[in-house]
DNA sequence: CATGAATGAGAATTCATTCAT
DNA sequence: GATGAATGAATTCTCATTCAT
């Protein structure tokens, strides 16, 4: 199947699809995320061909521009601490700036809909990170540990600091140290 | 006088609808819970009002089991460390043993079906593993930090290492050991 | 089928039944008007074989009352005018002071659930003031109109009376005049 | 530039309510009224947005059928009783010609569907049937009754017309005569 | 006889997807 | 390619009636 022709149009779907379903749930109708794009409901379908496949290529959108806005101004000097530190913080920027693609990206994670190929193209954008964690790991307490098993621990915890960042605002910088904090524990 | 309500109908309603919420997500037909159930679909109904009740007090039971059985067995007399570890491996049991159980309860944290009494409830229910929680705290690193944040923090580290644990069975136990260890440099 | 022994609860559904139909219409549920009239839903099917059954008993029971209201205290004396005017003036009393009685009879008369022979016995219950209507004619323009017919206008004028009495109280006893010399007027 | 909704189609269901909700009345399915109207149970929602809209617009154009049939070759030079005696005999004619539409406009008369700006634009339909009927009333018996009562009391009586009229065939003519008789009694 | 749980056939509506224009 | 009407299976919930207790 071709490339369709518009990309931009592609594009205004997604995006009408992070507003719908951070507000609906994956569950928003098809039609409904087309009127937000200003497209018709059968045009969705030249760009995907079914719903599930918008699903995933949102997810994986989502996936791959959380890591790299985690990665954003990486401090290739700092040292380790640094560097962790640094990517902490622009991931919780990106999450705290962006609650839409935040929200759906939480849904989208426990769709059924997301197949397996999706969840490991999900990790493979967090390679960079994964890399970093790595060298953390590597003279750490955690040593040892499957580095799978500890980037889905970081997740955990990114997670968790961020939904207390967007219930608590008044205490986001606070949360966000704190994560922080309980992060380094793990693993340094 | 007349035909009682069966609690044993009621449960397995909600037996019935763990199965296939496990399987099929929240979106899951409720006349498909009731046939699973061996109940018609109207009996559904005069055991729980609607589609959404029926989630809440499955999410609340739940809930209330898996804190029931991370504290069966309490070591009242061991240390810290012991009696964290005595719920860690419990609550590890609890989840690995009821795969089902566990995978449903992690589809309703994220319905929006759930209400903020049932999520208030489910915390109450943890009420017990947060006091120990919070004597774990208060000499460790953390102290000072909000219990609450705690508690979800652990969560997550729980959630993550059952996830390994299912995905990756041969190597449970290792999974179980990295996840305490991960927690107790969190709390410690 | 024997007689069912509480009478009492008899004209209880029966009453619930005015009630709830005038608020809600022929549609409601059998087990609302069981709940309204103080009975379970299973016992309201021992007074009354079906729901339809309970619905034609009711019609019969509201135009019967209605006529009987309609020829209270009637003045066995006075002149046709005179007596005409009687009952005008206690059905509109009845209706206006039972709007729920009135309101519901209204549903039923165009219900498909209320029978032809539910209808006929409707009409004998109206059978003396027929006779009334009878003699007015005898000399009057409409004479050698089928009584039927003109039984049946009466109502009809008489109802549209009743819903201005009803929609527009202030004036109520202007539309009762209106009415009546509108009525007057084909009957002498 | 897509399939355009088709207007035989919306008619085609408007069509097939009539038919349905004469022999079922307003409870009638929305399914069979599609199935009756060769279209899916789907369909008849892209051409009405719920069941009462399709109720209220089906009402709404009986009502004004009924208007225009009424005064469809309206002597403009006549006297008032003649004019008013062919509106007599257009209405009945309608009537009586289609009495399934009349059927249906009887149940939608008392439905609670029907919203009150429904029933205001069915009255504004009958504008020019009350404007003729208020020169009657000028110089008539009835002067200084509200017109909207001398409306609802012709409705009446021509509702109890064609009652008699469609129930007694054979004596149709004669019925028509003496509601005529009775109105213009009424009126004049 | 009273009770209210049990039943299962509908009811109105929604929705992903297809297809005529 | 774009549009939005067409489709019909699927969904939650209701309700008259029956029947176990």
């Amino acid at each position: 199947m071709a490339r369709p022709r518009s990309a931009a149009k592609h594009d205004a779907v997604l995006s009408a699809a992070i507003r719908t379903i951070a507000s609906q749930g994956t569950g928003a109708a098809t039609a409904l995320i087309a009127k937000e794009a200003g497209v018709s409901n059968g045009s969705l379908f030249t760009y995907f061909e079914t719903k599930a496949d918008l699903l995933n290529q949102l997810y994986i959108q989502l996936k791959t521009e959380m890591a790299a806005a985690a990665l954003d101004g990486f401090p290739a000097e700092g040292d380790l601490r640094e560097q962790l530190l640094h990517i902490w913080g622009q991931w919780l920027r990106w999450a705290t700036t962006s609650p839409e693609k935040r929200r759906t990206l939480a849904q989208l994670d426990v769709s059924d809909d997301i197949t397996a190929a999706s969840h490991q193209q999900a990790r493979q954008a967090m390679a960079d990170i994964a890399r970093l964690l790595e060298q953390c790991l590597e003279h750490g307490q955690m040593h040892g540990t499957p580095l799978e098993f500890m980037l889905a621990l970081m997740n955990a915890v990114a997670d968790t600091t961020i939904d207390f960042m967007l219930r608590d605002p008044a205490n986001a910088h606070k949360h966000a140290q704190s994560g922080f904090k309980a992060l380094w524990h793990i693993v340094a």
